[in-house]
Parts: C-alpha cells; sequence; structure tokens
DNA sequence: GCGCACTGTTAACTTATTGAAATGCCGGAA
DNA sequence: TTCCGGCATTTCAATAAGTTAACAGTGCGC
C-alpha cells in the first residue's frame, strides 16, 4: 500500500548512505529520491519480502526497521546471513540473476520503496554517480558477507557475538539510530543466535557473559555499550570493512 | 612478466564463464580477449597477489590455477572465505572501494590476466553486456559467500566438508578440470581446514571418516568422488547458488 | 480473571571440536 | 646417501558448544 503523506525525509537514509559511498551529483539525488517516494511499502515484523527461489524483478531500498538475509537448509536449520538495516538495499543488481539465492525477512515492522527493474535501470542509466554507488552499496556488502565468514568460522563464541553488537552498532550510528552508547536490539535471541551460528542456549549463555563482564548492558529490547573499546577489542572488531567514511 | 607466447585458448575459461552469465555480444568477446592476452602473468604458489590494506587499481581474471580470498584475525587465526578458480574474476570493481578488505594469495602456481582500472572501465562502458556478465559474475561471487556462511554456521564438519568437495567439483567442471568424477587437489589439509573453519586436526578426522564412509577417496593430491549424489545428499548441497547454466 | 504462546533463563548432561604433542611419510637440498 | 621441513595422521586430555528439559516473566486474547 502507497503510504498516505510521502515525506522527503523518510528516504534520507538511503541518499545519506549513497552519497558516503560515492558522491551523488544533485540530479542523481533528485531523481533518486523522486523514483523512492513513488514506491514506498509497508511491511509487518516477520514478514519474507521475496524468498530463496523466487524471481527478482525490483530493487528494494530500506527506509526504516531491521530485516534479515537468510537461508536454510532441508532440515529447518538456519542461518541469518547478514542484516539490513534503514539507507541499505536489499538487492540492487539481483535481478542479474535468474532467482534468489537466499530469503530477505523484516524483523520489525519496516518500511521500504520498491523500485522496479526497468525503472532502475534507467536511473543507473541516466546518471553515473548513481550507478557507482550502487555499486559500491553491493560491494560493501559482499565486504560485509566476507567479515562473517570469518566471524562464524574463527572466533569462539564470545567474540562472535561481541563482534556483532560491534557491527550492528556501527553500521546502525551512520542513520541516527543510536543515541549515545545505546540503541535498540528488537530481536529476538533466537535470531541472534541464527546470525552467529550458535544453539540459542548457548547465545543465551554468552549474552550472560557478556553482561557480566561489565561489556554490554541488555535489557527491554536495548543494546547498551559500556565500553565500545572494550568491546570492540574483546571481539577483534575492526571497522574499515564497513567502509562507513567517505574515501578522498 | 608477459607471457611469452600469448595463446587465444588460455583466456577462454573467463570468455566462457562470462557468457554462461549473460551472453557475450562478439565484438564484447574479441575486445576482451584482447585485453586479457595483453596483461598475462604468472605468479608461483603461495604469494599474495593482493594484501587486506591494499589499493586496488586493477582487475585480475584467473587463467589457471587455484587461488583463496583470506582474512586473518590479529592473532593469527585465518579464515578462507572463499577460493578462486579458472574463469572466475578476482576483483571487478573492487577499485571502486577505497581498500581491499581481504586478501587473495594464490595455492599454486597461477596463470591470470591484468587488466588497468581505465581499460577495464574504458570496456565495459564499451559494451553492455560485458558490464552484465562482469555484475553477475560479482554477484555470483555474493552468493557463494553467503553459501559459505550457512556452511560454517550451520553445517557440522561432516557435512561442511562434504560441501566444499562438492562445490569445488561443481565450480571446476565449466572449466574441464573435473575428470569422470575426479579432479586434482592440490591444497594442503590446513587449507581445508581454514576453508571450513575446523582445526587442522579434525579437518583430518573428518577427510577420515569421508573415507570410511566410502564417499571420497583423497589420495596424492586427486580428490575422486565415488558417489557424487551420495556426497551431495550427506551434505546438503543444492547448486543452484552457483548459477552455472545460462538463465532464460 | 484465566490460559496460552513466546521469550528468556538456568541446569544437567552429552557431544563435537580443539589443542598439544608425538609419529611417520615423503620429497628435496646438500 | 643423510638430513630436514612440510604434511598427514593419531592419541589423549581439555574445553566449547549443543541438547533436552524445566521454569519464570511477559503480554495477549478471551
Amino acid at each position: 500500500m502507497p503510504l498516505s503523506t510521502p515525506d522527503r525525509s523518510q528516504v534520507e537514509p538511503v541518499i545519506r548512505r549513497l552519497n558516503v559511498l560515492r558522491p551523488l551529483s544533485t540530479e542523481a539525488r533528485t531523481l533518486l529520491e523522486y523514483a523512492m517516494l513513488e514506491g514506498v511499502q509497508r511491511a509487518g515484523s516477520g514478514e519474507d519480502l521475496i524468498s530463496e527461489g523466487d524471481a527478482v524483478d525490483s530493487v528494494r531500498l530500506v527506509l526504516s526497521g531491521w530485516l534479515c538475509r537468510y537461508k536454510t537448509l532441508e532440515d529447518g536449520r538456519r542461518q541469518i546471513v547478514n542484516f539490513l538495516f534503514p539507507g541499505e538495499s536489499c538487492d540492487a543488481h539481483a535481478f542479474l540473476l535468474s532467482v534468489m539465492d537466499h530469503s530477505i525477512a523484516t524483523m520489525t515492522p519496516v518500511i521500504y520503496t520498491e523500485i522496479k527493474r526497468a525503472r532502475f535501470e534507467g536511473l543507473v542509466a541516466s546518471d553515473r554517480t548513481l550507478a557507482e554507488a550502487f555499486w559500491c552499496e553491493t560491494l560493501v556488502n559482499s565486504a560485509i558477507q566476507r567479515e562473517w565468514a570469518i566471524n562464524l568460522g574463527r572466533r569462539v563464541a564470545f567474540e562472535r557475538v561481541a563482534h556483532l553488537f560491534c557491527e550492528i552498532v556501527e553500521r546502525l550510528r551512520p542513520v541516527g539510530m543510536v543515541d549515545g552508547n545505546s540503541c535498540v536490539m528488537p530481536v529476538t535471541q533466537m535470531d541472534l543466535a541464527d546470525a552467529t551460528g550458535l544453539s540459542v542456549v548457548h547465545l543465551n549463555r554468552t549474552v550472560q557473559e557478556l553482561r557480566a563482564s561489565g561489556l554490554i548492558v541488555l535489557r527491554d529490547r536495548t543494546l547498551t555499550i559500556s565500553d565500545l573499546d572494550a568491546l570492540k577489542n574483546a571481539a577483534l572488531f575492526s571497522p574499515s570493512y564497513l567502509q562507513l567514511y567517505r574515501r578522498d
């Protein structure tokens, strides 16, 4: 359903993020803003926006809320392979492949905008900075994916969960969703377990350890990081893969 | 060092792979072939072609040999996050980001071709099918990366190693490196351990288990898969993420 | 109010995986 | 040939993580 009151500010996270990745021309910004405002949609929590095996014919951009990419095995085991935060893009250019290799689900109520394939191709064809910004977006996504591989393969549970929290905070900060050293943590421990490759029980144990070590407070769906540097150290976290700052 | 005898057939794996991802126009094929033949290079086994933190200013395409992308933690723990096989591209468009988030190393002697950034940009600007093929290549790479995440996060050691072997065979097959049900396995068990997120000891045990169950023979750097369907079942392997066949 | 589902928490126990160390097997260098 | 280093293999004890199950808090529908 189209949103009743299109509001330019709601698409700002996307513009801002792309602009950090590649400075956008004024026209690019205007064109994109316009296209985004036309396709605004809402989804409830826990919905699949697209599923493994589905064909793709549009690009979705997240305006608010948390989503995840995930894959499942036949017997039900599930791995969240990435989160999607406001300003990020679900699947730029994914229509170049025949079908989705993974699913995308909302973890909170979500507002996103959908740009149909033809429209999107017109946009990126019309402006080089826009095309490059979207490519950067997918490249950063790949880099995050690689960091998740080393997280899952080589960090122990404690470091792994700490690393996830560090990453979440650093990805939420640029879109203004971090207040001091706190942010919302709207997902269940089962989701966190699926993101870190742990069992729910062991994830819970690990969260307790993080609490006991004084690094975090996690209560009432709010994560507070008492000492971010200490948490980063514990997690062996180094944020360069997130490409948070514009290169010169 | 440039290769003494440029030979059109040596760049064929790249052309063939891109052509599966997106049918290339005849001109595109010719242009790319020409550019590739100009930049042919060799590297020995165990060399870093590029390291985490390095700036990127060219695109490398693998003509022969095995490489890997890997990341390390400060204390030396290492995770191979992907392999690179003949026909594949190391870092198309990676120059859009400021620095490498990971390293690329050769695991065997390698022949590759290097196309400088400006040249590469000219190529993809001149032909739409070429640009799309390279984009597809990076998208498939992302899909593989996601499959590795579920492999590392949710498969147990036995399934994990089985899955890696399935993937290797399916990725080598299109470039003619699989002979019947056998292929070379030129890497050490330590490399396989780093790719599967296991310790060397446990990887060795797991390989023994795979042998004992009659699924594989691994000897003299040669992997023979006795019953591929059985191995795929054991691995919960489903090859669609590899995008091996051209979509219609 | 009551029951119910979902989530978080904890315990006890089992299993998977790691780590250190020793052994043997090559193949290459001297 | 001998020595040596890299690699595969095995053992054993130690530890990390999974499994099952129970229980408590919370919010929700009725």
